[in-house]
DNA sequence: CTTTCGATGATCT
DNA sequence: GATCATCGAAAGG
């Protein structure tokens, strides 16, 4: 069963942990996502479509890249049906294939840190804006869900300032490649 | 170990 | 002019 991208984008953040995500046949895991709803103020797509946002709105199961704090790429899969602006963040990946490559482009050797935060995914995998708004189903992308059940965790997303109480961040259970450790069960 | 801060530019008020 | 779904280096304990 393909990942259902039409589902809420909680669904979908939960059912992506586990799936493998290519880009030329570069990527590996997914450890580490976070799910952006329609109606959620910490969404870009809160306002309505704008010229930055414009394929959250478009169809499910495509790319959206935003560049982030004027020098970072940020990938998400839109969810839910086209005109919702619903999609979930793609935080964290475990390298798997293409490792030197990711090594090349990251300039670095740690692989824990290849792939650990949506910037440092994005520029392992060489997202840029050109895959803005381009099919997840098609090359270059490549997407294989989660084989088995996996164990989730969930916690408050990362780096926003509205609705900072959600648990809507999830990752692999004692994975070493999420970008930071998930904090206590209980909220502060 | 933790916290602070500069980079760098689009977006929004 | 302020804010940002970030990263990494530097400074502080």
């Amino acid at each position: 069963m393909p990942v259902d991208f039409t589902a809420s984008p909680v669904q979908v953040a939960r059912a992506l942990i586990g799936a493998v995500l290519l880009v030329e046949g570069v990527g590996g895991v997914i450890v580490e996502t976070e799910a952006y709803d329609d109606t959620d103020p910490a969404s870009h797509s809160i306002g309505g479509p704008t010229a930055r946002n414009r394929s959250m709105f478009g169809p499910p199961g495509h790319a959206y890249v935003y560049r982030s704090y004027g020098l970072h790429w940020c990938l998400n899969f839109v969810c839910r049906e086209a005109g919702r602006g619903a999609a979930v963040l793609i935080r964290a990946i475990e390298p798997v294939q293409g490792v030197e490559q990711m090594r090349e482009r990251r300039g670095i050797d740690d692989e824990r840190l290849l792939c650990a935060g949506p910037g440092r995914l994005a520029q392992a995998l060489g997202i840029t804006d050109q895959h803005d708004g381009l099919p997840l189903g098609l090359p270059p992308f490549e997407l294989r869900p989660a084989s088995g059940a996996s164990e989730v965790q969930a916690g408050r997303r990362v780096g926003i300032s509205k609705a900072i109480d959600l648990p809507w961040r999830f990752g692999l259970a004692r994975s070493k490649f999420i970008s930071r450790p998930f904090s206590a069960p209980q909220p502060r």
